[in-house]
DNA sequence: CTAGCTAAGTCTTGAAATGGAACTGGGTCA
DNA sequence: TGACCCAGTTCCATTTCAAGACTTAGCTAG
């Protein structure tokens, strides 16, 4: 239980936590290098500490920081999959779940800007309609594909 | 011109642009702490390296880095604003804007699981159809709104 | 002409995070 | 008994970061 000086997750991240801003508070959740890393292979189903470890080849100090952490806020859950030894793993919550929109974003991007000639390395297929597709964001007033330059921005008057 | 050191952009981050999976690529270019802040306020329309410098209280050399790096991946392009002397500003380019369904769908995701009790901080208006909305993230072929659970992945062939 | 100001960096230094690899500890397998 | 598995912990050298003073180039006011 030597842990406590590194444990203590950087105050930095703190101050983001605490700004008025919605985009640097879900930064302090998942806004480092290996975290939303981790978030991907939970997507693809990876629950275990050794298979994230393997998966990934992070740091193992760092992956069992980032489980804690991502647990502390809900994104994950620890669960006991067998007792004797205990083994846990570690399952996506709702909370998580609704990161979906954001990783596919950003899987989006990638594929858009960075795939290969071969195209996108992974193939996404909706279950409900039986196509290949991705992701396209809505306005959910209008239904319209949003463009950034339509949107107008202000603060919320109560905040 | 004594840079040459620190300017060459981690290794590790040169690692994730490699790998075959479209999120470690966007995350080579967008996947650190400030990188995603210094968007945020692109968005709202900074521009200036001293804006941005003053609006996050980041450090002057990180944020000449995060500049350089987002220009040279061409989210961002440097455009002299004056002569005389030589002032810059850094503006989004279409493969900037692109970005903005990953930053809207992080942005609801703090909408939804941080906001306090006045509501979100900003509220965001559609021009377009006039009403104050949320992004909603839809399937390209069927329109739906895509859950996590109803979606199957698999390899690309080519790949 | 000199001091002060602005924008956009650049340099230095100490603190923190990371990568890598070895170690721990409960428990199973052969 | 010894080898192996999972889920961490611990240690150490390397890398990155934060903070703020310093620089450069060209104004501008006195």
């Amino acid at each position: 239980m030597e842990l406590g000086q590194c444990q203590k997750i950087d105050m930095r991240w703190n101050e983001l936590r605490s700004e008025k801003c919605s985009l640097a508070r879900t930064l302090s959740v998942i806004g480092d290098r290996w975290t939303l890393l981790v978030l991907r292979e939970a997507f693809l189903r990876v629950r275990r500490f050794e298979d994230f470890q393997k998966n990934l080849g992070i740091a193992r100090r760092v992956l069992t920081e980032r489980l804690a952490h991502l647990v502390e806020e809900g994104v994950l859950e620890k669960h006991a999959y067998q007792e004797r030894p205990v083994r846990h793993e570690y399952r996506l919550t709702q909370k998580g779940l609704d990161l979906y929109p954001a990783l596919m974003a950003m899987v989006n991007w990638g594929d858009r800007h960075y795939a290969d000639a071969e195209g996108p390395p992974l193939v996404h297929t909706h279950k409900s309609c039986g196509h290949d597709f991705h992701t396209v964001t809505t306005c959910s007033e209008c239904g319209e594909v949003v463009d950034p330059r339509a949107v107008r921005v202000r603060p919320n008057i109560a905040s």
